[in-house]
DNA sequence: GATTTTTGCGTAAACGATTACCGGCATATG
DNA sequence: CATATGCCGGTAATCGTTTACGCAAAAATC
């Protein structure tokens, strides 16, 4: 079953198939749709790869994240994936394993499938590797990492804002006595929001003490907290870098036969699934991995046709309240505020 | 770029490039090497499109899976997607959301990228869709569902053992009021994990009174316990279909302000990552995804080789202790035992 | 030493599309 | 009425491999 067989049932030649087929206006309506009728009539639908072939566009996009267990990614992947299903692409998904040695495999396995672009969804990525790309003229969209330039396009999360309105809040409640557990110095998106929540601490004349390192998974936000619990006096609000860190928080706290938030105030980042269904449910700041597919796909698609010049796009932040957060203790604060925005 | 650039650099034509490439015997160890060297000195890769247009074979495999945000499929999207690169391949993933609608999309993608193989994790399948694969001579292998045929494997998960560890367990602790939450009828493995619970109980001269059906999500396990627990007596042990079901459980236990597992009991299934994290940390029966992935890749590489008949594989199930059973109320059990085997 | 068999490699025809180029016909233009 | 201009659609080259086939030269056989 080939586009000849195809080309001889309508009695047309094959260029007249493949133009129908790729949607040229260079066929009257009468003869594409005798075309239509016989790729029906046979079930018929193109080799992918001799269409790669011979008109060197793959429909394929590369998709690089850490590590599809990280709960952060699989909406991520999914919303990618529709979005590029919807668009006629197909997607090849790789894993660093946050190793950048493996990124190394990764960047070969886009080059050997030819991709028509990728996203790089993570932070492992060195300059030589993007060179491979630029030098193939294959377009990128980063997460949080570079800048945007001739077919590289990046995207900027408003982390700011996020933390900033999870400081609110807390302060709202009456909270002083407030800690923050980092993710590691070594990923950008982690300094960001740590300096982020330093400076909105200091704007409003609050002293930033109470600071620990985790590793943004669960493992490192329980010994963070177990250590910010073991000094001689303890915040009485904690926000997290990421939910996995907060989630581990909630296990230290509750060990410590503390209760949230009557005791313990505790705030997430990201707004992974899980957070919906923790004890109690997490109060965190809402990280959209749907708009983040969206905008990437948007970039990528988007820069062939506009002369190749990438483009920096946003990605907001937002609270979203649940019930890990509460009036700080000895406190009598209006919690009206809270039922109003909660999900 | 090309194969034929090697060629001239080597000295040699493009098939013995090819068959160096390819590890043919039919070459030389000089020839070979002087063609190795001519590879390594241009930097080039083989045009995957080319080869697969030339031999038929695309390299790649389809993994179809039902959802990748739900907890179970990481894992094992991750370890098939390491094992297919380390063989060579590459995977094409696809989900269907549960949706049979969606599945013929899946398939018609699947179809059009000319896969090798495909996985079928999911149970939206109808016969008239495998059929499609069938006539095209792809390999197939299920999880659960279909039987073993010309070019089809199956996996056939030892539910059963798995679920009598987890009876054992809960009885050896005293509890003789031992409630379940099924999944969704319409899936075989939930009815599998159901038939296998009554019929554990039986086995036990303990009647099977306590039944609820959840829909193997946080909210139907809520739900179901709910329903559970506003009866006029109460289980003191509780066995969900799977984790998301024991989670949602745990909450609505949780709501009715009973402690786990003092009052109640729960067992999850599955052990997804996020189940050792929960307040308390659920003891759960595992499913390795690992172990599915290793299997369902061998399934469909070693089928072409042997001449294309399939088998059937088998995938144990373990039970993991952890904090959310204990004895049964009123009871004074040893837990010496539970020590013993936790993780 | 003449023969068959094996081995190593080259030639060239697929594989299944895309697309540059070209030609015929119908319509517009003078 | 002759010529210019589009519009459709066909011909065939091309993309970069794989692989069937064939042919020397080397090895094995008698």
């Amino acid at each position: 079953m080939n586009i000849r067989e195809v080309a001889r049932l309508a009695k047309v030649s094959t260029a007249t198939v493949s133009r129908t087929i790729n949607g040229s206006d260079k066929v009257t309506r009468e003869t594409k749709e005798r075309v239509q009728r016989a790729i029906e009539e046979l079930g018929f639908y193109p080799n992918t790869w001799a269409r790669a072939l011979g008109s060197g566009r793959s429909s394929l996009y590369g998709l690089i994240i850490s590590d599809i267990t990280n709960p952060f990614f699989p909406e991520l992947v999914k919303s990618f994936e529709d979005i590029a299903v919807q668009n006629g692409q197909e997607v090849l998904i790789a894993n660093t394993n946050y190793d950048p040695a493996r990124m190394e495999l990764c960047v070969s396995r886009m080059l050997q499938r030819k991709v028509d672009g990728v996203a790089i969804m993570t932070s492992e990525m060195d300059g030589r590797l993007i060179t491979e790309f630029q030098n193939r003229d294959i377009p990128l969209v980063f997460l949080d990492t570079g800048t945007a330039q001739r077919l590289t396009s990046n995207i900027v999360v408003d982390y700011a804002s996020g933390v900033d309105a999870a400081v609110e809040h807390i302060v709202s409640l009456g909270h002083t006595e407030i800690a923050f557990i980092a993710g590691p110095a070594t990923l950008r998106s982690a300094r960001v929001r740590k300096e982020a929540f330093a400076g909105c601490l200091e704007r409003r004349g609050i002293g930033a003490g109470w600071m620990e390192e985790g590793n943004h998974q669960v493992d490192g936000g329980h010994q963070a907290m177990a250590r910010l619990l073991s000094r001689t006096t303890r915040p009485t609000a904690v926000l997290a870098s990421n939910d996995m860190t907060a989630i581990g928080a909630l296990g230290a706290i509750h060990e410590r036969g503390l209760r949230v938030p009557e005791d313990i105030s505790v705030v997430g980042f990201d707004d992974i699934q899980i957070s919906a269904f923790t004890q109690p449910a997490l109060t965190t700041v809402r990280l959209s991995r749907d708009e983040i597919a969206r905008v990437a796909f948007r970039a990528l698609y988007g820069t062939r046709q506009e002369g190749g010049k990438g483009a920096e796009y946003g990605v907001p932040t937002s609270l979203v309240l649940r019930s890990s957060t509460g009036p700080a203790p000895g406190t009598r604060a209006k919690t009206g505020r809270l039922e109003a925005v909660a999900i």
